[in-house]
DNA sequence: CTGTTAACC
DNA sequence: GGTTAACAG
């Protein structure tokens, strides 16, 4: 297709006939073509591939690995995964598995010449983006630490990461409350840019000695389906966002790509035992909303609430959240309330008789 | 929840 | 270096 275009927009019509009666029919060198007479001559000039793979084959390739909770697709040469796949249950995301007790290192499984180290990442200006989110891995602290190795772990920009991303997250793990199956597979990106010469060009950043590269998007592609009920209904959702700060102004949806276009970039098909016929819109009937940013915020300010030690802090966070003239919900200012009354040393309450 | 940085032994 | 505490979206 490229190539076609390529030719036509060069050349005239008889030019390109011109070349492809040279290259194809040999018409004009004289050149004797090949032809299906003369398979078994080639098929018996194939080398044999146990003298060229003698000393084994490359080891570069993407390598597929196995986790307790993830599967994943590692490319060496870029230290990251290609994508990691998971398959998300409402048992999974309950449980005592606590993320302060992972830590972020590489997979002893992968030679560390093939690895990142947590040095790149290190003031690199990216964080450490899972691909299978520590929290999808509540109901076993084992399956939690696997998703904290680095071959899981793509540079993320920090906001994106905590905001938009997180979210996403979010939905996903919210899906589990509608279907019994929730199946997600997640990426990195390295797509091209338009540049001013009006060429098309692939450009990223690489951080650290092991020069990871900074993806420009991250992929999901999300499968659900209720095992519970006899209806077949499957759902599937493709998606692309860009790694960079997204507004909470932003739907989900307007990240949704067709699966084929996510497919033609990613170089892999997903899914490809799954009768795509039968496979409904994931964002139909409004089916793709991210928990609202209002909650989101409430619900870790909430948090900071309950760990508060002194009163001093509870207010502090109760002003910082006005300043930011969010509003606080019924919720939150209960808390609030009740929190102060917790936190009150005895003698002012004995003041305040 | 998602993370980083600074300080410490 | 590994662990802990404080901080931020």
């Amino acid at each position: 297709m490229y190539t076609q275009g390529f030719l036509t927009g060069a050349l005239s019509a008889a030019a390109v006939y011109a070349i492809y009666t040279v290259l194809v029919e040999g018409s004009l060198s004289g050149i004797k073509q090949s032809s299906n007479h003369d398979a078994e001559f080639h098929k018996n000039d194939i080398a044999s591939g146990e003298d060229i793979l003698k000393y084994g084959v490359p080891n570069r390739g993407p390598a597929l690995r196995y986790y307790r909770n993830h599967i994943l697709a590692y490319d060496q040469s870029k230290r990251t995964p290609v994508w990691v796949a998971e398959h998300l249950t409402k048992e999974k995301l309950h449980g005592n598995a606590d993320r302060r007790k992972s830590k972020f290192r590489p997979d002893p499984a992968v030679p560390s010449m093939f690895s990142s180290g947590n040095g790149d990442y290190l003031g690199s200006g990216w964080s450490r983006g899972h691909m299978a989110p520590a929290g999808d891995n509540k109901y076993d602290q084992e399956a939690m630490d696997d998703t904290f190795y680095l071959t899981n772990i793509v540079p993320q920009d920090m906001e994106n990461n905590a905001g938009f991303w997180n979210r996403f997250e979010m939905f996903c793990r919210d899906l589990t409350k509608q279907f019994t199956d929730v199946r997600v597979i997640s990426g990195p990106l390295a797509l091209p840019n338009l540049e001013e010469d009006g060429k098309k060009y692939v450009k990223y950043e690489v951080i650290g000695d092991s020069m990871v590269p900074v993806p420009t998007h991250l992929f999901k592609v999300i499968l659900t389906e209720n095992a519970e009920t006899d209806q077949h209904s499957q759902f599937l959702g493709a998606f692309i966002v860009p790694n960079v700060p997204i507004s909470s102004e932003h739907k989900l949806q307007k990240f949704q790509v067709p699966l084929e276009d996510l497919e033609r970039v990613a170089g892999v098909t997903f899914f490809d035992k799954l009768d795509k016929g039968q496979v409904q819109d994931l964002c139909s009937s409004d089916r793709c909303q991210l928990i609202p940013q209002k909650h989101f915020e409430m619900h870790f300010i909430g948090r900071r609430m309950e760990n508060a030690k002194t009163v001093e802090e509870l207010e502090n966070i109760w002003n910082e959240m006005k300043n930011k003239k969010s509003k606080p919900t019924k919720d939150i200012k209960n808390l609030y309330e009740e929190r102060k009354e917790e936190l009150m040393p005895d003698r002012m309450r004995a003041e305040l008789k």
